[in-house]
RNA sequence: GGCCCCGUCGUCUAGAGGCCUAGGACACGGCCCUUUCAAGGCCGCGACACGGGUUCGAAUCCCGUCGGGGUCACCA
């Protein structure tokens, strides 16, 4: 069943399942994405894929993906139906489920009842039809019906969740659930346990919200004859700074957090640069799309996520894919939720961000830059990550240096940076202007050149080295920050450096 | 409300009765380095929810309290 939302996936949901759910699927069935659909239950199949698909390389997703097929499917539970309806009439046979005529005001009312008398609500299925005249007698009431479990009464519901130990539920609690709807379709509970069955699903890996509703997944799947699956409930990612479920609606609120908030905000001016038109649905740090968009590594996301809820012991913290795969075990997943803390990715981020050779940054960084509408020479935009070293902390960033690529007379300068740095101090003209003529004369431009002129500037004039470098730094750059300033001279060259301070000495007189 | 789950620094966690005056990471604060901004180095701050047991000894085991969360659909 294709859910009804567009291909968007939460950190609190897939992403968790990515990294705790995909490591052990893939370890189990010795292989890797192929895999993973076998071992999940077909549930938001359309989400999961996004997911392995963006962290897998953010490569764009594909939905012709043969590596999403394999020999159990359909996968697709619109494709199912026929085999579900014969699920329910097994257990129809063995009386394990009913036909239900109540209709939903009736069982509505049952319910409410219950709760003024403040006891737990039993079915007390007085619409219930198990024999052919029953339901003869209600379909001339012209009264239309579901399908229900006729769950147990007494007794417990006992399993082993592979996380939380030994699991013992009461049958009584458990309501009379419908399995199918009164227009014949299927729900999820039914669904999901014979599509484990149908995709030879060894191990259920899922979100601790459907711990609740395991006994009767185990219910009906004995009621089937299927030896019911492993069960591992992982605890929910939690929002930041809190214990509640981490939902994608709740942006407003988490951007009161300023971790959270420096997270979008930097996401937010990358996108900006870019011209990208921005929506809640998608460009939210909820989201994993977000830092696609940002230019994030996948390796940092999954890698901060598989040690949300799960560590290998008490100092190691980065991991390889292989090593994720090596080392990751069930056993260890911590079993109470953990909050989604923006920050500390932020960390990872850098950390990837530091290990990545540079052929690789420069390729991950020109989209975009053509995407922000420069066409740069690739040899410059490798110059210019080398000395941005690791102030490019995710792809987008290279837009802070898009000064290199505007054409001199384009270059906007930062009023406040131009009137500190030059206007204001009484010597700054004077010195930037005779540093100018050093320049013009300079015969090597490479940023070791550059910095030995420099300094016998600074000794020649008497002065310090702050009442002209700065001074400079905003002519050519036109802003007070940046990498260091004898690469920015030698990336742009001669000819228009000193174009940019004749420029800027232009505009400090007024002219 | 019923049922269920969870409770170690602000956050992620290590911890399976003595190795714990509780370890690591992120964040935070300070210092150093420095042409700006980053980065880096060093130092620091900082937690066993509470109360009872059990024990020579408890963060670890038991009970209770409190707190947080999940779930109770013809959603998935």
């Amino acid at each position: 069943m294709l859910p009804a939302r567009p291909a968007i996936c939460t950190l609190a949901g897939c992403a968790r399942r990515y990294s705790i759910g995909f490591t052990p699927a893939a370890k189990m069935a010795g292989s890797s994405c192929a895999s993973t659909i076998p071992i999940k239950s077909a549930m938001s199949t359309k989400r999961w894929r996004r997911f392995c698909t963006v962290c897998a390389g953010w490569e764009s997703t594909g939905t012709k993906g043969q590596r999403w097929g394999g020999e159990f499917g359909p996968y697709y539970q619109s494709q199912k139906g026929k085999a579900y309806q014969e699920a329910v009439q097994v257990l129809l046979d063995k009386g394990l489920a009913y036909y239900d005529f109540a209709t939903a005001e009736e069982t509505k009312a049952e319910r409410e009842l219950a709760e003024r008398e403040k006891r737990a609500y039993v079915s007390s299925r007085r619409f219930m039809a198990e024999t052919a005249e029953q339901k003869a007698k209600f379909e001339a009431e012209g009264r239309t019906a579901v399908v229900r479990l006729k769950m147990p009464r007494e007794g417990y519901c006992e399993f082993t969740d592979l996380i939380r130990g030994p699991m013992k539920f009461a049958w009584a609690e458990e309501q009379d659930h419908v399995i199918q709807r009164s227009n014949g379709t299927c729900l999820y509970s039914l669904a999901s346990v014979v599509d484990d069955r149908d995709m030879r699903i060894t191990h259920v890996i899922r979100a601790e919200e459907h711990l609740s509703n395991t006994p009767r997944q185990i219910f009906i799947a004995r009621g089937l004859g299927i030896e019911p699956p492993q069960f591992a409930h992982l605890p929910f990612v939690a929002e930041p700074g809190s214990r509640n479920k981490l939902s994608k609606r709740k942006i407003a609120q988490y951007l009161k957090n300023p971790d959270f908030k420096r997270v979008y905000e930097h996401g937010r001016r990358i996108a900006d640069r870019l011209g990208l038109q921005v929506s809640d649905e998608t460009f939210n740090p909820v989201i994993v799309d977000f830092y696609e968009q940002v230019g994030y590594l996948p390796d940092a996301i999954v890698n901060y996520l598989l040690l949300l809820g799960w560590s290998l012991d008490d100092k190691t913290e980065f991991f390889t894919r292989d090593e994720m795969f090596q080392h990751f075990s069930l056993e260890r997943v911590v079993k109470s939720a953990a909050s989604f803390d923006p920050a500390k990715l932020s960390a990872f981020q850098e950390h990837y961000m530091r290990q990545l050779p540079i052929e690789q940054k420069v390729a991950m960084v020109l989209p975009y830059l053509e995407r922000a509408g420069f066409h740069p020479v690739p040899k410059t935009v490798e110059q210019i990550v080398i000395a941005a070293d690791d102030r490019i902390k995710t792809a987008g960033d290279i837009l802070d240096y898009v000064d290199f690529f505007v054409a001199d007379e384009d270059l906007t300068y930062d009023d406040k940076a131009f009137e500190k740095r030059i206007t204001k101090p009484p010597q700054a003209i004077a010195l930037l202007r005779k540093f100018r003529d050093r320049l013009a004369q300079a015969e090597a431009f490479d940023a070791g050149s550059l910095d030995k002129l420099m300094h016998q500037f600074v000794e020649d004039e008497g002065i310090k080295i702050g009442e002209i470098i700065h001074a400079v730094r905003v002519a050519v750059t036109g802003k007070a920050v940046g990498f260091g300033l004898f690469d920015a001279l030698a990336i742009l060259g001669q000819e228009r450096c000193l174009k940019r301070i004749d420029q800027a000495l232009r505009r400090a007189e007024g002219r």
